[in-house]
DNA sequence: CCTCCACAGGAAGCGCAGGAGT
DNA sequence: ACTCCTGCGCTTCCTGTGGAGG
């Protein structure tokens, strides 16, 4: 009795540190890249552009297409997912026949599966799958034909759609035949060389009309950032040179908001983890380099095996200091022959019963690792006998070797040295 | 100056997996 | 379920290039 009493007191619930309040946080969610905030600023003039395309849907009539484009995070999804639902309501309020569906075309990647996806909106309690494309095409036309329905559809990422142009095609043609309903189109893409791809007929029906959504400066990040910090976090938890840094980085970077908003996550998860009870410049810079290390990790983990090897090889010549050589009359250190490489990767390949592959391929991973901006390399120059590159590793040594050994596992640690 | 070295990088082709067409 | 086709990763072969060395 006296045993069970004691370790009773003593032991304490997991999930007790969960339980209590953060002194950062107020509302996690907010904060993360998911969430879709209610106002969207600096996005004004899109919105009523938007909003002037689609309300002639209101009055019954067809609406013209939309072709949005703009860079990640410049607030293409955001903004059409609150005309979407604001749109959605006010019909619904006001009993008009208009429909609004969104879809992420990573999901609903071909014309059968946009199509099948509308018309599970319109007759949500059947299941059409397993139909003929034909039969999904003609139950969509009857259902806007009957009830005289606008609909407006928000393709997100529709350049991830196979076959774009019979999709668009379709969809167009059904808008043409139907006398009492619609279909419209808002596209989204955030690639540049998306409406190249396309057939010009389905460009000019498509792109119609074409908002360009601008990446956001500084300036406009910080009031985004500080919109969403007064939700997120409790009162004065992130400091206000802290907003405007994270800012700064974002829009150094690529003027994404969601990389800036990241950016503040992760620096409260580290004020957090500190039990600290300020979000300071030193927590964003710490997020900045966590949030760049995590990106060269899932990098180099994503490469293909050879691949890793040739870094691998690379990050060992560098930290055996062979890469000290003598150019002339100036040395540099940690550079590295093309040649002795590919040496020292066939080593460790062959080490671990791989199989290397061919110079010549090998020359294209480096080509493809320069790209990733994990090495460098410049043409050899005079200095050095013949025509060779000279390699350099982008980032420490030490820092890529740990990362691979721990993702090749220890077999490769133990047989080379 | 020519030759050789140590590569760079284009072209063609090969085997394979996975998707389209039937 | 079957073949057919296409794209991809890779090899083989080849020509080109820039400096070192004789």
């Amino acid at each position: 009795m006296v045993e069970i009493d004691l370790g009773e007191k003593m032991k304490e619930n997991l999930f007790k540190s969960v339980e209590k309040t953060s002194k950062i946080f107020k509302n996690r969610d907010i904060i993360t890249p998911h969430y879709t905030p209610e106002k969207l600023p600096f996005r004004e003039k899109q919105i009523k552009e938007i909003i002037t395309t689609l309300s002639v849907a209101l009055k019954g009539s067809k609406p013209n297409n939309l072709f949005l484009y703009g860079k990640t995070g410049t607030g293409k999804t955001a903004t059409t997912k609150l005309v979407l639902s604001d749109l959605k309501e006010f019909a619904k309020k006001e009993k008009k026949p208009v429909m609004a569906i969104y879809m992420n075309c990573r999901n609903y990647n071909s014309k059968y599966k946009v199509l099948a996806k509308i018309v599970q909106k319109f007759y949500p309690d059947k299941d059409f799958i397993g139909y003929s494309g034909s039969f999904i095409y003609e139950k969509m036309t009857d259902f806007c034909e009957k009830n005289k329905i606008q609909t407006i559809v928000g393709l997100d990422e529709i350049d991830k759609v196979k076959d774009v142009d019979e999709l668009v095609y379709a969809l167009t043609r059904a808008n043409d035949e139907l006398k009492k309903g619609g279909i419209s189109i808002i596209g989204i893409s955030n690639q540049l060389t998306f409406k190249d791809r396309l057939d010009p007929r389905t460009k000019s029906s498509l792109c119609g009309k074409e908002l360009v959504f601008p990446p956001y400066n500084a300036k406009e990040l910080t009031e985004i950032l500080r919109e969403r910090v007064e939700k997120a976090f409790q009162k004065d938890a992130v400091m206000e040179s802290a907003i405007n840094l994270a800012a700064a980085f974002a829009a150094r970077e690529s003027g994404d908001a969601r990389t800036a908003v990241m950016l503040l996550l992760r620096a409260g998860e580290l004020a957090e983890k500190k039990g600290m009870e300020k979000v300071t410049d030193q927590e964003v810079k710490d997020a900045k380099k966590s949030v760049e290390q995590e990106i060269t990790m899932e990098m180099i983990n994503t490469l293909p095996s050879q691949q890793k090897l040739v870094l691998y090889a690379i990050s060992i010549l560098t930290a055996q200091k062979k890469g000290v050589k003598k150019l002339g009359k100036s040395e540099e250190k940690g550079v590295l022959f093309s040649g002795e490489v590919f040496d020292e990767y066939k080593k460790i390949a062959l080490s671990i019963k791989e199989n290397p592959v061919s110079a010549r391929w090998f020359r294209q991973y480096l080509d493809e690792l320069e790209m990733y901006g994990l090495i460098f390399s410049t043409p050899s120059g005079k200095g050095v006998r013949g025509n060779t590159r000279l390699i350099k590793l982008g980032l420490e040594a030490a820092t890529i070797k740990r990362i691979l050994e721990n993702d090749l596992g220890l077999d490769i640690s133990l047989t080379v040295h």
